[in-house]
DNA sequence: CTCCAGGGTTTGC
DNA sequence: GCAAACCATGGA
């Protein structure tokens, strides 16, 4: 179906700014997944894009999945130093998706001390080897695993994902999440510290990846993450100062931008 | 070969 | 409380 919207909205920006890590781009074509559903977008030009589902699904799931009820180009305005400035201008486009739970809880932690393309290639392993095969007309995809998957998985086989010294955060996610310990869902009825401090009960969440997922999964857009390329901007244009908290409920697509710009104009 | 990657935990002071 | 050592692995 096509779908009209005015507001930013870039494919590639989108699918390449890291907050996700199973999307690509392809032939002009942007696919994305959300647990078992399965989506292809593409531009047409005159703000009109192609939406490979339902009106119905498209109102359940997608809507909310690429923020759309959000206004980003008066966000985008907000940016107050000439960093951001052209930093907002870079990263016109780009959108923070409301991911799956649980998926953008496992991709962060697998993201720590991994690069971008390595974190895409573990994600990638894990949904082959435990995912769900989904089969959607003529065109079939492995959904991201879940919880009870990943939770009687062996050492050996997760390693086998590259997931090195991670294997066991993995296993105490999944088994906290499988068991019933921890509702993702009904962790989004906290406030923003009290989720913050729920996800950091997990192994091998810390700081960043908390933040991450409450950006990239509970739409929490105060929430900006801290990691070593904003932490590089951090130093070089803010004498170690961290300009993104005076943004409140935008300092999360604030970050997104300079994380972005700062990918693709590196020092 | 060395260095680094969307960090976190453990240890030592 | 803070700083430093340590962590597996793939890609440049």
């Amino acid at each position: 179906m096509k779908i009209k919207i005015s507001d930013d909205f870039n494919l590639e920006k989108i699918i390449y700014s890291g907050q996700c890590f199973r999307p690509y781009y392809y032939d002009g074509i942007g696919r994305f997944t959300f647990q078992n559903h399965i989506l292809y977008v593409e531009f047409l030009g005159d703000c009109t894009y192609d939406f490979s589902c339902s009106k119905e699904e498209f109102e359940s799931i997608w809507s909310s999945y690429f923020d759309l009820d959000r206004d980003y180009a008066s966000i985008r305005k907000k940016a107050k130093d000439i960093f951001l400035k052209n930093a907002a201008s870079f990263s016109q486009g780009i959108r923070i998706l409301k991911q799956d739970k649980f998926e953008t809880l496992i991709s962060f932690i697998i993201s720590q001390r991994k690069s971008i393309p390595a974190i895409r290639g573990s994600v990638e392993k894990l949904c082959e080897m435990y995912g769900e095969k989904t089969t959607v007309g003529e065109d079939s995809f492995y959904a991201f695993p879940t919880p009870e998957a990943l939770a009687k998985a062996s050492d050996s086989d997760l390693a086998s994902c590259g997931l090195g010294y991670r294997v066991p955060y993995i296993l105490d996610a999944s088994i906290k999440v499988a068991s019933g310990e921890y509702n993702l869902e009904a962790l989004d009825n906290l406030s923003d510290d009290e989720l913050f401090s729920a996800l950091k009960e997990i192994k091998g969440v810390g700081d960043k990846v908390a933040n991450c997922v409450m950006l990239f999964a509970y739409a929490r857009t105060s929430r900006a993450p801290v990691d070593t390329w904003i932490q590089k901007i951090m130093d070089t244009y803010y004498s170690g100062n961290n300009p993104f908290p005076q943004y409140k409920d935008a300092a999360g697509i604030m970050q997104q931008y300079a994380f972005y710009y700062i990918q693709n104009h590196k020092i």
